[in-house]
DNA sequence: ATATTTATTGGAATTATTCTAGTTCATTGA
DNA sequence: TCAATGAACTAGAATAATTCCAATAAATAT
């Protein structure tokens, strides 16, 4: 983590979640987490692969998808179904729900303590839950 | 809503939703909403397509996606996006919210009194709350 | 009854995503 | 250090869900 081995933190990060830290993962990562707000970003696939495509870093977008879905499994992001064909992939991956403008399309995070479930009913035997999805679609006035 | 005029219920919920009653609308709306468990299907595009056929009842995919988006908007159905490229409507357009089972792809009701929410967040100025979607997703054991 | 508007249709087009098979890369242990 | 090995990457093809299109048909209004 020493400033002269500036990816040393992602590298760790990676190999924490059992992923190789190839040359693909780690710029995504970089694109993904230490972009301003990293902490907060709702990103689709093909606008990673835009970005990585504007900065150089030569990705293809099978890639891409595969990277995503693995640091969703490794808990490094969360999934947003938003719309048939449209899914956001989240860098803040603590307990919070989602404002979508319908709209311009766009994914806001709403911190976790303004939204309380009273109440979860149980998840039914030989299930348990996986997630919990909360979605406050808005629309123009 | 005579018996001798079997579909004049239906007729009467497309024309007061502002919809030309078609046969293709009618025989939809009959598969949605008269079938048995009708106040609470949860049924694909393609599913309901498949149905139709099998009842004879011609009616092209295209047709089946327009009445599905035109139910929706008129407030007949019910939009649930679960997974990209997948999304069900769901005949039950009272407040409730939705179990999702990954491994099998069903969707399922939760009775609106199961879940209550503390403190909904107000919807940013200029915008209102059009839905809001709960999903609780259960994998296996 | 006819004109006008709206809906339906098959098929092509689009969009997001996944698959495939060949190539390149990262890791390991001699 | 260097080859062997398994994992990851790639371009492009394949798939799946959905939307678009222009021609035809049906429903409503005159």
């Amino acid at each position: 983590m020493s400033k002269d081995r500036p990816y040393s933190a992602l590298v760790y990060r990676l190999k924490t979640a059992g992923l190789r830290p190839t040359r693909q993962r780690l710029a995504l990562a970089k694109l993904l987490f230490e972009a301003p707000g990293g902490d907060d970003r709702h990103i689709t696939a093909e606008q990673l692969h835009a970005e990585a495509l504007g900065e150089s870093v030569r990705v293809s977008l099978a890639t891409v998808y595969n990277s995503l879905h693995q640091f969703t499994e490794a808990g490094l992001l969360r999934e947003v179904v938003v719309e048939p064909g449209r899914s956001y992939f989240d860098t803040n991956v603590s307990d919070h729900h989602h404002f979508y403008f319908e709209d311009s399309g766009e994914l806001q995070d709403i911190p976790g303590e303004h939204v309380q479930m009273e109440s979860l009913p149980a998840a039914p035997a030989g299930t348990r839950v996986a997630r919990v999805d909360v979605i406050i679609r808005l629309s123009g006035d």
